[in-house]
Formats: structure tokens, C-alpha cells, sequence
DNA sequence: TATGAATGAGTCTTCATTCAT
DNA sequence: TATGAATGAAGACTCATTCAT
């Protein structure tokens, strides 16, 4: 299964890592199907995406997407758990052990906001599996187990900020996630309608700094409060 | 009931508005199939609509969309524009005029998330229009006219919240309801997934006070702050 | 049938005839559908050719269509007969009576040149016809009685040249027509053709002129001839 | 005959260049789908084809004609092309190089008439093009290149007929040979018209050689002469 | 494994024709 | 007679999927 192959007809090199030969094998045909079809379906959603297209994207051909992946539907289900996959590996990358918690809670903030800006693919995907109601993403039997690391940090920052009597708010979490999240996300999916309905450029440099600092500034004061309101 | 029915095969999302049953009424059909196409485009985006589908809703037939609507894409467009006009006049319905700041601001608020709970078409039209990059929105010649009452709603409050000396904040009324809009958006564009990734049911009566609560407080409290944060 | 009637609603002017107030009655807009569809036929053929269209060009409506000609077939039937009619009409406007034979054979080839150039409607329907087998001339009961009045022309000249013994080839007055109208057909109703493929401009005057003398000095050089060859 | 079939919904257009039985050969789709193709819009005009008799006749399916055509109209310009390519490649059989200038210039006729009659389809898709205005002839790049073996030796006999101080007459190539053309074209393309019309039966036998003899000894005559008429 | 060819079931769109007023 | 609305059948074209090599 691993083992080498004699390249038939057409060992080709491989673009995307270049320079380096690499003889046709099936590993790296799946991946660039995966790769291929999570564009093509972040850019068209689920109806309209092509299987063509993808073939096409991947430098493959139909019948491999339909040997590896057995159908356009199991295909967008493999897409949506990587785009997840991908997602969560990126926010492995983020450091804020060393920070205090004010500082910390700004930056994962920060780092969420971006980050959408940074995979819109992830972004449209789910708006994608929103609209089809979560169909598919129901079937990722692992999708549990893809536990954002940022959700942790977001605990382990909450924890340590109530603890030292910063953080004042009750709430989970989950849900301190979501108003993150949320804060951070609805600019940056809806960048196209803003624009045309309120004449909003969400990555203006100015907007976007202005934007960054407040919903930091909203999540902090809201989980520093301890009055009624 | 009061009139007879002469026509057999007509029964559909007509009779909504009038008892009367008129069999030959252009302009009725043109609204049923509008009302039709919206419910389609909403629930299967652009791409995974179809033409078929909406002329049966519509208890009509496909000729007589294209003869009303040209194509597809303009009976999006027309659904799209409608799905706005739809939503602006209910926002109309909101009044707030008598209410001091805070509480004119929380109810503020709560409108949008209860607005965007009620109208899921509306939520589900524009992250079809995102993700195709804003293309048909674009030629809706009257959309910077259709502008929201809830936006201007907003600004008043805003201002004499902040002549009061109760708000402080330096924000625009539009950022202002992009944040307000943001926080009540994406739980509920994103219930699937959030249902599915983080078990955590939006509608869920419990979740959805605590939230509405939460979003009411966090700006209220965004918009009371003046020192640095 | 031949009644005034009072106008109902829109007693609209014709636009044809301008000036003069006509009254909307039944025999005018039968007559103005058939001259829009030999417009229409002419220019589509029968497969191109579009109801609707006959309808718009015809200042009417598809149902008056039906309710005068019963269907589109049938249409072009009473289309390609008017087209007969017409053109045998304006054959009788050439007098050629008082002309010597050379003369008058010479003129009624001119005739016949100019004659397709004048009328690429009827060329248009004729091709359209035998593209489709005559299928529906055959249905046109009195198409034989639409003698061409350039036939009889054509068999008077003739006799009189031979009597006179100018002409003395042995040739039918119908294959004379056919010969003759050969040379004049070709060029007009191949035009764009020959234009791609030849360079030809037919319509250029100095090619025109030219064809014209040609095809006059082959006809009356084969008239006249009496020599085996 | 000699091989077995193993496919079982196919027989067509196939088989008769070949006894070999290739099921999924590209190629010869394409071709058999031109076949058909030529067929069809000959017999129907552009507007009256069917895409889908097209698929049956050629054994194929409309997917196929997409594929390796893109549209009906590309097809239908790859058919006329083709026509073209055909014709021209059946004039390059006619051998008149030994013959005397007239004989050669009788058989040049006689050819060019029964040319016509055995490519009806040639004619169809000729009128046809005509009807459209040269729409799409005007579409075929090479369509310059294609030229008539006819013409060449139709100027060759021309040149050495007048060498030879037997023609006369100051005319081009293009314009004599549009000269034959037309006195062979007329009767083969309005048979059914004149058939109806003038009850002429063109293809009877002894109309045919009637009219074959006649039309020679016209171009021949014509060519021969130097007097003014 | 890889690929180009093949296909049937759609999918949008059009059109001749009919109906109600 | 006149008209706009309605319709079903068909038309061009597409696409997910499978097959042969």
C-alpha cells in the first residue's frame, strides 16, 4: 500500500512542492482531490459545485474523486471534516501561555478575528452546512473529537482571570466562545452584503483596526463586570 | 370559503392574503411565485434551487416565471430584493421612542436577535449572497435606498443616550449595529454546526435568555465605558 | 363583414397607413399578422420563426393569430401563397409588348435579375420550402392557378422571335423561365455565400451590371443559335 | 458482419467505415456524430435539427455533442464545414485534363449538375447558411483555404480554350464558374416548387438530359462568342 | 492507479397553443 | 374581436456517476 510505484505512463512532478520528483501515487492523488474540493466547495457551496471542476483543480480526473471518495456528497463531508481538521491545527499555533489574562483574552480575540479573515474557506463551509441544516456535518463521526484548542484557551484564560479577580462574569466556556466568535465572524461572512447595503469595507485597514480593538475591548468589559445592568 | 372554487387544480401559497379566488390575476401569480421562489432560494441557496420546485410552490408553471422574472437569476435577485424590503418593514414595527437609553438600547437588542430568530430566510438569503460574493446584490439598482429603520432606531438612541451622559463610547451608529447584529447573528445562522460541534441548542429557552441577556449587557455595557481598557 | 364597427376599447390608429384614423376591425389584422409572417418566415424559416414575434410585428397578439389562421402551419401556408401572389402581381407591371425580341427577351431577363434582388422574401420562402420537401405548397390548392404572368410573357417573345426567326432553339417556354431564372436566382439567394467564399460582392454595381449583361447575352445567344455544338 | 457485437443499444452511423467494432472511441463518435450531424441540419435547417435525433442518428448521446462540440451552433458550423470539405474533395475527382477546351468545359458542366444533384445536402446546408445571413460560414477561419479544385480547372480550361482562340468571351473564373453553377443549382435546389409550380419533374430522366444539354451548349455558346449582341 | 469516453436523469429555458375575460 | 395569462410538451444543455481500457 505504501510501497513505491514504477511510474507507468506519465511520472509527472508534482507542481505544488516542486522541484523534487515525486512518482503518481494515490496518497497524494486523495489529497489533491481534498485540497481541489474544498475550493471548489467553499467557492460554490454544495449545489453548485462541480465534480469536473475539482478533477480538474486536483489535476486528476472524475473517476479518481469517485474511486477515493465514492460520491460528491461523501466528498463534501471529507472536505467540511478537513476545512475543521485545518482549522483546528491552526489554532494550535497560537501562544498565549505567558500573557495575563486581559492580555490574553485581547489576543485570542484578536486571533479569532483574523483567523476567519485568515481560512474564509472555513467560514463559507459552514455557512454552506448551515444552509443544508447540518446534514453532513452530522455524519462526521468524529466531529466531536476535533476539539478547538482555542475553546480550551479561552477556559484556561477565563479560569485563571476569575481566579485572580479580574474576570467577574458568569459564563461557560462555550458561550464566552460563541460571543467571541460571533463578534468576530459576522463582518468577515457578510463582508459582501455590508459593503453594498452600509457602504462598509471590512478590511479596510482603518475599519478593520477599529473593529479589532472594540469587540476586544466589548468581550473584556463584559467579563470584567460585576454589576447588574 | 365564501366563493366558490371554478379552477381544479389550484390550491397554493395563495389565499394567504384574500378569500377571493381569482384564477386569471397576473399579478397575483407574479406575487406567488416571489413568495415561492424566497422560500426556495432560502433553503437551498442559488445553486440548489430549482426553477421546478418553485413554479409547484407557486402553484403555477415554469413559463410563467421566466415570462414574469426573465431567468433564474433575476427571480433571485427579485427574492433577494424582497427578502430586504420584507425585513426593513418589519423592523418598522419596533417602537422605542418612549424609552430611556439603556432600556431602549437592550430592547434594541433583543429585536435584532428575536428578528433574526423569526425571519431565518433573511439570514439565510444573504450567506447564499456572500458566498456568491455579493455578485446579485450588486444589481439591486434601489438597495442603498432600502435603508433600516432599525439603523436609524439605533443612531437616535445612540445620540441621546450619549447627550444624557449615559453612553460613551465613541462608535458610529453603523459599526454599532454591525456589533449589535454580530452578536445576534451568529447563533443563529450557525445553529447546526453549534448543535453538532459544541452541543449547544440556540433555540433551547434556557440558552437563548441567557444569551439575549448576555448580548443585551455586553453593549450596554461597550457603550457606558469611557476609560482604557 | 365588410361593416363599420364602432370601436370598443382602443380605437387605435394604424400605424401603417398613418394619418387616416382607421378603426380596429378583423380584416386588418389578419392582414397585417400575414404580412408579419412572411417578415418572420422570410427571415427565420419555418422552424426559426417565432409566434410571438409574428404577434409583436404585427401590432397583435398570439391569439389572434390562432383564431385567424388556426396555427403556425397553416400561417405559413397562407404566408408562402401571399408571397406567390405578391410576386406574380408585381410580374405584371414589366411591358414588354411593344419591344423587339432581342429587346424584350433582354429586358425580361433584367426583369427577372432585379425582380430577386427586389423580393429576397420570396427567394427566402421558396428555399425555406424546398428545404422542407413542399411539403406545404402542396397544400395550397390554387397554387396552380398563380400562373406567372412571366411565363406567359416569356412563351410571347419566344414565339414571336422564332416566328420572326431570330430565336430558333427548341426550348419550352417553362424551361426557358427555368433557364432564365436560373442565372437570376443563383447569386441573389446564394449572396453571403458567395461573399465568404468567393470574395463576390453580387450586389457591388459593377458586378451587378456586369451579371446582368452576361446572363442577357447567354440567353439570347443560346435563343438564336441553331447550330449543333 | 464478420465480428461480434458485445454492445447491445448500438448501431448506427458506424459500421460502414470500418468491420471493427471499437465501443468507446472518441474519434469515431465525434465523427459518427458529425454524420449525423450533417444530416440533420441539411434535412431540418439549423432551426428545425434536433439535438437529440442527432445523438440517436450518430448512435451517441447529446452529452457527447457537448463534449466535443459545446453547442448546437458550433456543431452546426463543424457540419458545414465539413459539407464543404466533402464537396470539394469530390470535385478533385474529375479528370479533364486530355480533353479538348469544349469538351472538357461540356464536361465541367455536366459534372458541376450532377454534382448537385448527388449532394443534396451540400445545397440544404448551403441555403440554409443563406437564410442566416452567412452567419456562421463567416465563423470558419479556414474557410478561405477550401478552395474549389472546380474553379482551378474551370480557369484552366477557360485559359487554354481562349489560347486556343475557341473562347471568346472576357469573363473570370469565379464569375463563369458562378455561371454554371447557377444553370445547375436552380432546378436541383427548387425541385419540389417547381415540381408543384411549373410540374416539372427535374429529376425525370428525360427532362434531366434535356436540361444537361442545354445548359452546356448555353456556356459553351456563350463563351464562344465575340460579337456584341 | 489512472484516464478518456459514455450515459441517463435532470435543469433551465422556450414555444406553440389555449383559456378566461 | 381582442388580450394577457396560463400551460404542457419539448428544446438545449449539464452533471453526477460509471465503464472500458
Amino acid at each position: 500500500m505504501a510501497a513505491k510505484k514504477s511510474a507507468e505512463h506519465k511520472a509527472s512532478v508534482d507542481e505544488q512542492t516542486s522541484g523534487q520528483r515525486v512518482v503518481r501515487d494515490g496518497q497524494r492523488t486523495k489529497r489533491n482531490i481534498l485540497l481541489a474540493a474544498i475550493k471548489e466547495f467553499a467557492q460554490h457551496g454544495l449545489g453548485g459545485a462541480r465534480v469536473d471542476r475539482i478533477a480538474d483543480l486536483a489535476g486528476s480526473n472524475k473517476a479518481m474523486i469517485y474511486s477515493h471518495y465514492g460520491s460528491k456528497d461523501e466528498l463534501y463531508i471529507a472536505a467540511l471534516r478537513q476545512v475543521y481538521i485545518d482549522i483546528r491545527s491552526r489554532e494550535r499555533t497560537l501562544n498565549i501561555s505567558h500573557m495575563a489574562p486581559k492580555d490574553a483574552m485581547r489576543t485570542l480575540v484578536e486571533f479569532t478575528l483574523r483567523h476567519f479573515v485568515a481560512n474564509p474557506e472555513f467560514i463559507r463551509m459552514l455557512n454552506t452546512e448551515n444552509l443544508h441544516g447540518g446534514t453532513y456535518i452530522r455524519q462526521i463521526d468524529d466531529i466531536g473529537e476535533l476539539q478547538s484548542p482555542l475553546l480550551e484557551q479561552i477556559g484556561r484564560v477565563l479560569e485563571s482571570g476569575k481566579m485572580m479577580g479580574i474576570f467577574k462574569a458568569t459564563i461557560s466556556t462555550a458561550d464566552l466562545y460563541i460571543t467571541i466568535a460571533s463578534l468576530a465572524y459576522f463582518p468577515i461572512s457578510n463582508r459582501y452584503t455590508l459593503s453594498e447595503v452600509f457602504s462598509v469595507d471590512v478590511l479596510d485597514d482603518d475599519w478593520f483596526a477599529a473593529h479589532e480593538k472594540r469587540i476586544g475591548d466589548m468581550v473584556i468589559l463584559f467579563l470584567m463586570n460585576d454589576e447588574a445592568i
